[in-house]
DNA sequence: AATGCGGGGGT
DNA sequence: ACCCCAGCATT
C-alpha cells in the first residue's frame, strides 16, 4: 500500500487513542496538553537531547531544584550550572541553556518556533517540541522516535533528514499536534523500539510497512559510525580527593568543566613519563618534584568518538605551585572522577 | 553532508 | 561489540 493511500484520519487517531491510555506519566507534562510551562518543557528537551528519558528524568530534579525559574537559572554561574549537569554528557548543552537563559531573563520567553529556533542550544527538534508543547503551535518535531516510527510505517530504509521532517509535517495532527509530537516520541520510546519492536501491542501494525515486511527491525537501516580515535595521556594529581589542583578544561572537549592536569602522548613524549615531565614544566614544578611523582594507576576511558588510556600519577598537596580545588563542589568528567578513585582502591597487580 | 560532542542502556 | 538515545553547532 502506498503512503498515500493509508487513511490518514484513521491512522492519526488509532494513535491518538493510544496516546490516551497508554501515554507516559512524565514530570515535565504538567498543565494542559498544549500549554505547558515553557521553561519545564524547554529545560527537558535540552536534558534529553541524545539522553534517555530515563536518565534524563533524574537530572530534571535536581536541575529544577537547582534552578527552579528561568531567572534562577541565570542568575547562577556557569560552574554551577555545569555541576547540576556533571556526568551528563554534551556539556555544550549546559552552556548553551545557561547563555539562553540570560537572554529569555532579560526579554523572556519566545512565543514562536522561529525566536525559539534563535536561542543558542535550540535547532529544529527543540523549537518544534517547545512550541508545540508549551504554545500550542502545529510544528512537527523530528527526532530519532519520529525518524524510526516513519521509516517503519511508510517502509523507508534510508530516511534523509528532509525526508523525515517532510513526512512529518504532513501526519501532524493540526487538531491535536502537542499530543501526536508525544504520541509519536512514545509510542517510539515504548512500543516501536530499535531492537525488539514490541508490534504485537503497536496501534499502527495494520498499516505499517516493516511490520508486513516480516523485518521490522531493518527499518531504518543502521547509520555508520565514525571509529574512536585511541588517545593516550598522563595526568597529574597534586593533592587528594578531597582537594586538588585542577583545571578548567577549555573549547569543545569537555569544555567548561574541571579535571586533571593532563598532557597526551605525543612524537615529543612517547611515554608516560615523558609525558608527565612536559606536564611538569607547564605547572612550574620543580623537575626533581616530578620526579618523585609515583603512578597511581592507569585508566581505560570511552567516549564514543575517543578511547582513552590515562597513567595517573601522584604528589602530594605541598608539591602545588597553584591554589587547590575542592573535588566535590566542582564539576568533573567521569574520565576524571575515575582517575581521582584510585586513591580509594589502588589496583592490584596479580 | 560529515563530523565532533558524553555517557550509559539494551540486545 | 554494536547500536541507540526527545540533537545541535560547526565545517
Amino acid at each position: 500500500m502506498k503512503p498515500t493511500q493509508l487513511p490518514w484520519p484513521t491512522v492519526r487517531q488509532a494513535l491518538l487513542d493510544w496516546f490516551d491510555s497508554q501515554g507516559r506519566d512524565l514530570p515535565w507534562r504538567v498543565g494542559p496538553e498544549g500549554r505547558r510551562d515553557p521553561y519545564r518543557v524547554w529545560v527537558a528537551e535540552i536534558l534529553l537531547q541524545q539522553t534517555q528519558v530515563a536518565r534524563g528524568q533524574v537530572y530534571y530534579g535536581r536541575f529544577l531544584e537547582a534552578f527552579p525559574d528561568v531567572q534562577a537559572l541565570a542568575a547562577a554561574p556557569q560552574d554551577a550550572v555545569l555541576k547540576a549537569w556533571e556526568g551528563c554528557g554534551y556539556y555544550a548543552r549546559a552552556r548553551n541553556l545557561h547563555r539562553a537563559a540570560g537572554l529569555v531573563a532579560a526579554q523572556g520567553f519566545p512565543q514562536e518556533y522561529a525566536d525559539w529556533l534563535a536561542l543558542p542550544g535550540v535547532g529544529p527538534y527543540t523549537a518544534a517540541a517547545v512550541s508545540s508543547l508549551a504554545y500550542g503551535e502545529a510544528r512537527a518535531v523530528s527526532d530519532g522516535n519520529v525518524r524510526r516510527v516513519l521509516a517503519r510505517l511508510l517502509g523507508e530504509r534510508q530516511p534523509s533528514e528532509n525526508w523525515v521532517q517532510t513526512r512529518a509535517d504532513e501526519l501532524l495532527d493540526q487538531d491535536r499536534p502537542a499530543a501526536w509530537n508525544e504520541a509519536v516520541m512514545d509510542l517510539g520510546a515504548t512500543v516501536c523500539t530499535p531492537k525488539a519492536p514490541a508490534c504485537s501491542v503497536c496501534p499502527l501494525r495494520q498499516w505499517c510497512a516493516a511490520y508486513a515486511s516480516g523485518e521490522p527491525t531493518a527499518y531504518p537501516a543502521p547509520k555508520k559510525r565514525t571509529a574512536a580515535q585511541q588517545v593516550q595521556a598522563a595526568a597529574l594529581l597534586i593533592g587528594d580527593g578531597q582537594a586538588a589542583v585542577l583545571e578548567q578544561r577549555q573549547g569543545t572537549l569537555l569544555g567548561g568543566l574541571f579535571g586533571l592536569p593532563l598532557q597526551e602522548l605525543t612524537s615529543q613524549a612517547v611515554t608516560p613519563k615523558e609525558a608527565l615531565k612536559q606536564l611538569g614544566t607547564r605547572l612550574n614544578l620543580n623537575t626533581k618534584l616530578v620526579e618523585q611523582a609515583h603512578l597511581l594507576g592507569e585508566i581505560s576511558h570511552t567516549m564514543t568518538h575517543r578511547q582513552i588510556q590515562l597513567w595517573v600519577y601522584h604528589l602530594p598537596a605541598s608539591a602545588a605551585q597553584q591554589p587547590l580545588t575542592q573535588v566535590a563542589s566542582a564539576a568533573l568528567s567521569r574520565l576524571d572522577h575515575k582517575a581521582l578513585a584510585l586513591l580509594d582502591a589502588p589496583p592490584r597487580l596479580l
